[in-house]
RNA sequence: GCCUGGGUGGUGGAAUAGGUAGACACAAGGGACUUAAAAUCCCUUGAUCCUUAGUGGUCGUGCGAGUUCGAUUCUCGCCCCAGGCACCA
């Protein structure tokens, strides 16, 4: 055995022999339980940050536990691969989306190849080739043949100078980030999935999901944001039209004194037609229209609206109520009308004050009277119902009951229930993502693209065209094409791509059999496999992603595709990568090697001004506080980087970056390849002990029983918690304890207990850092990888303790303690702690009220 | 504002069922080895008090109360930090 630990070389010789045995390849096998690890697939965006190493790591570990305790492991990786910031990298480096994507994937392959991640590589797939997409398009068909998918007109941030639409995080303050110039609201006919006809499903299953954290669970039911109101229809005056708003506060319906329309509700502009509202209102609308929905979120927010001419009656009052459009009207929510109670609403009371609105009183606490010219801020608590007909004297929570019933019998509204989940729509106007198959025909509209003639494939001779503008619906030899339904020639295909959420919706069940040819899947497979045991990633999919990929398996489950309805059994959140911020006042962040200096008196190479030490902020290319892996790896090698990401902190938590903590895990591993390097000539030909403590004595018997208190620690650490930080820290209590019997060297069993510790250690850091492990194990006398080992089990009757300590307190307070035998019964555990003297000082003679003995742990004596 | 976490030594963190607070590691200090350094190994390390230096006393898990023989752990009220949502009618 080499005196040094060296990494590199071992990590390369044992990468090879897992490549060339094919270790990590897994197929369907029904005499073995399947287990199902999933990490979140990366998008290529060039090479591997430490956020992808710890979410890796973590899944990597769990994956080889798993194996190592008898499960088929499928744990599979690929690219989530279209998306725009290829785009992007194409134009600023005049290439092309799929040159630089498949290069990207080449470097980051490569990367987490050298990680040591244990990856069923013949299963990888890239959501950007026609293999994959083509059956995204499929399952779009059958979508569209269940009404599943329709198209409707909406708004998207459209820069008109670059003729290209902006995802919100392009839109800068309003402006377009590329170009400077103002970004506004178009409105165009766009691609939408019904998820909102799941919303109520959606919701209920959240409870049901008794894996998931319980933060990214309520996130998930905020966002579908269910609220139980009711319509209620106004009538508009001199017209047989009306409008209807959704409330959750019937019960103020007496109060209602306006009405407010979101500036986008198409009856804001038909009302003011005509009257001298025309030109103030269409200036207001157009003024909302440009503004960026950033700064109409923005707290301070100032509420401002324009009359337009028209009033409404209040169906229950009789009364006329004039109606506004106002800015903080929102049409994607309910109605996108407002029924305003100034009384008892903030925002409707801010208005009021504003545009002198009446305010009138309809819910009251019982001990005071509310004065509305008094009021400085709207009554939003329960209390009696006032100015309502026949609802006064009520409580108001039963007036909302009362109210609904009265006007849905008076066929003025209705109860009900609103979401505030949207319908998703998927179209995005750009070039580098799966084609949308529907074809555009002059007779007959809209056209699905026949299944026989998928896919439809995105041309990848195209070039990107200035400010980032899709090619595609110039490329005739693309959009053109003959309708499939009457074979006119003057057919033309849909340019629009879709949202890259779509591929990460269905991508789990597509590694179940990645190559498959005849369908979007292998039933066999998927049922096999599916659904996933184990989900990692970021938090920040809390939302998007889990709940688009809950929906979509709600899809293949309606098209009996699928027999389940959720796709995650358990999730695991983990936390962000963090390191703290080095900056001067003059030049900004700055790089680590940008500070010289040490501590406290840092000064900035570039001017020589103090250095700020700001924040512990999560790695980021702006905030110059990245670490790149790869100098990890060629520094320390990938177990020590591992390992380092596992010890740091609990997974769920932020881990803060520390070079010292990398060396210390560095020298971990130096610490036990020398411990085992001084023991292999003594142990060489020893017979391992693993049999009964009794056959051992003193400080050898106490280190076997150390190994087997570690096996279980471990084995509940990875199993019940995935606490890899305290498993970690348990085998180097081990390993101490092991540097310990070093004494104990020449004492008959010691080569023997000894070479179990090794091999325990071996086996117990295998899924952690795998490389070192598996060398080890090879040192100790074993061939092939410890992957194909069994998973270390203890022996209950080496966790028997000898001798117990037991504390003794006097009123709770620890005052002595004392060793006693396992079996000691509770009067001579009492007997024991009277006894002692430190103990009777503090009982100084006063009468003994009560005794309490825990057993095994403590004796509390009450004077 | 609402929701979800979190607040423990100089630092990261541990304490899994209410029962020895600070495991493990980092940093720091001291020592050994060495011509020297690195590496390694050993010791000390929450604060504080003491004519008894101990198996010692007191205080100590954000703050204040409560339940309990006993609270980092449970309950109530508050403060601070992080993340998410946010004019949602």
């Amino acid at each position: 055995m080499d005196e040094k630990y060296s990494p590199k070389a071992i990590e390369s010789k044992w990468q090879k022999i897992w490549e060339t045995t094919k270790l990590f390849k897994v197929k369907e096998d029904p005499d073995k339980e399947k287990y199902y690890l999933l990490e979140m697939f990366p998008y290529p965006s060039g090479k591997i940050h430490m956020g992808h190493v710890r979410n890796y790591t973590i899944g990597d570990v769990v994956a080889r536990y798993k194996r190592m305790r008898g499960f088929n492991v499928l744990h599979p990786m690929g690219w989530d691969a279209f998306g725009m910031p290829a785009e992007n990298a194409a134009i600023a480096n005049n290439s092309h989306p799929a040159k630089w994507t498949y290069e990207n994937i080449d470097t980051m392959r490569s990367q987490l190849k050298s990680m040591g991640f244990s990856y069923d590589w013949d299963r990888e797939l890239a959501t950007c080739t026609p293999e994959y997409y083509r059956w995204e398009q499929w399952l779009f068909l059958k979508m569209y043949e269940k009404g599943m998918t329709y198209r409707k007109e909406s708004f998207v941030n459209w820069c008109e100078t670059c003729q290209t639409v902006l995802a919100n995080e392009q839109v800068e303050a309003g402006m377009c980030w590329r170009c400077g110039k103002q970004v506004r609201q178009k409105k165009l006919s766009q691609w939408f999935f019904r998820i909102s006809d799941y919303a109520e499903d959606l919701l209920i299953h959240c409870d049901k999901l008794p894996g998931w954290p319980e933060k990214v669970v309520t996130m998930q039911k905020h966002w579908i944001g269910k609220s139980f109101g009711a319509e209620i229809h106004f009538p508009i005056e001199n017209s047989d039209e009306k409008i209807t708003v959704f409330t959750t506060r019937q019960d103020t319906v007496f109060g209602a004194t306006f009405m407010c329309l979101a500036p986008e509700h198409p009856l804001v502009l038909t009302l003011s037609k005509g009257t001298e509202q025309e030109a103030e209102v269409s200036a207001f609308v157009d003024r909302m229209a440009l503004q960026d929905r950033s700064v109409r979120a923005v707290e301070s927010y100032e509420k401002e609206g324009v009359f337009t001419g028209a009033y409404c009656i209040n169906p229950l009052t009789r009364r006329k109520m004039p109606i506004y459009t106002a800015n903080f009207a929102l049409m994607e929510y309910g109605t996108g009308a407002v029924m305003s109670v100034p009384a008892h609403d903030q925002r409707d009371f801010d208005f009021a004050k504003k545009y002198g609105l009446d305010i009138i009183i309809v819910v009251k606490p019982s001990d005071k009277e509310l004065d509305p010219a008094a009021m400085t801020e709207a009554y939003t608590d329960q209390g009696v119902m006032v100015n309502s007909g026949q609802f006064d004297g009520m409580d108001n929570k039963k007036a909302l009951d009362e109210i609904a019933a009265y006007l849905d019998e008076n066929n003025l509204g209705k109860k009900t229930v609103n979401f505030r989940l949207r319908d998703w729509g998927i179209s995005r106007q750009r070039y580098w993502g799966a084609p949308i198959p529907m074809i555009h025909c002059k007779e007959c509209g809209i056209v699905p693209v026949p299944e026989e003639d998928l896919p439809i494939v995105l041309p990848e001779d195209a070039n990107l065209l200035e400010g980032g503008k899709s090619p595609l619906p110039t490329l005739d030899y693309f959009t053109k094409t003959t309708c499939p339904k009457c074979g006119s020639p003057d057919a033309r295909r849909e340019t629009d791509t879709m949202d890259t959420f779509v591929e990460s919706s269905w991508y789990y069940e597509r590694y179940c059999s990645p190559h498959y040819h005849d369908g979007i899947f292998d039933k066999a497979a998927v049922d096999y496999w599916m659904p996933v045991d184990q989900y990692i990633g970021g938090v920040e999919h809390a939302i998007l992603h889990l709940l688009y990929s809950r929906y979509y398996t709600r899809v293949l489950n309606d098209l009996g595709l699928v027999k389940y309805k959720e796709p995650f059994t358990r999730l695991l959140t983990q936390g962000m990568v963090c390191k703290e911020t080095l900056s001067c006042p003059e030049h900004g962040f700055l790089y680590p090697y940008e500070a010289k200096g040490s501590g406290e008196n840092r000064q900035c190479t570039k001017c020589g001004k103090p250095v700020v030490v700001g924040r512990v902020e999560k790695m980021s290319k702006s905030k110059n506080n990245v670490i790149d892996p790869k100098t990890l790896l060629e520094k320390y090698g990938a177990d020590t980087t591992r390992l380092f990401c596992l010890f740091a902190a609990p997974p769920e938590r932020d881990l803060e970056w520390s070079e010292q903590g990398v060396e210390g895990g560095h020298r971990f591993l130096n610490r036990v390849w020398r411990l085992v390097s001084d023991w292999t000539e003594l142990t060489k030909d020893a017979v391992l002990f693993n049999g009964n403590p009794d056959e051992l004595e003193g400080d050898i018997r106490d280190l076997y029983k150390k190994i087997h208190e570690t096996i279980k620690k471990v084995t509940s650490d990875i199993e019940d918690r995935f606490h890899f930080n305290t498993a970690i820290s348990a085998v180097m209590e081990l390993v101490n304890a092991m540097y310990d019997a070093d004494q104990q060297k020449n004492t008959p069993h010691a080569p023997r207990v000894m070479k179990f510790a090794m091999e325990s250690v071996a086996l117990l850091l295998s899924p952690m850092v795998p490389h070192f492990a598996d060398e080890l194990w090879n040192i100790l006398g074993h061939s092939g990888s410890v992957l194909l080992e069994s998973w270390p089990s203890y022996r209950e009757d080496a966790l028997v303790k000898d001798e117990l300590v037991i504390v003794v307190q006097v009123n709770g307070k620890l005052r002595g303690r004392f060793t006693a035998n396992a079996d000691t019964d509770d009067d001579a555990l009492k007997e024991k702690a009277l006894a002692n003297e430190q103990v009777q000082k503090f009982i100084n003679g006063k009468p003994i009220k009560k005794t309490i003995v825990v057993k095994k742990k403590l004796v509390n004596i009450v004077v």
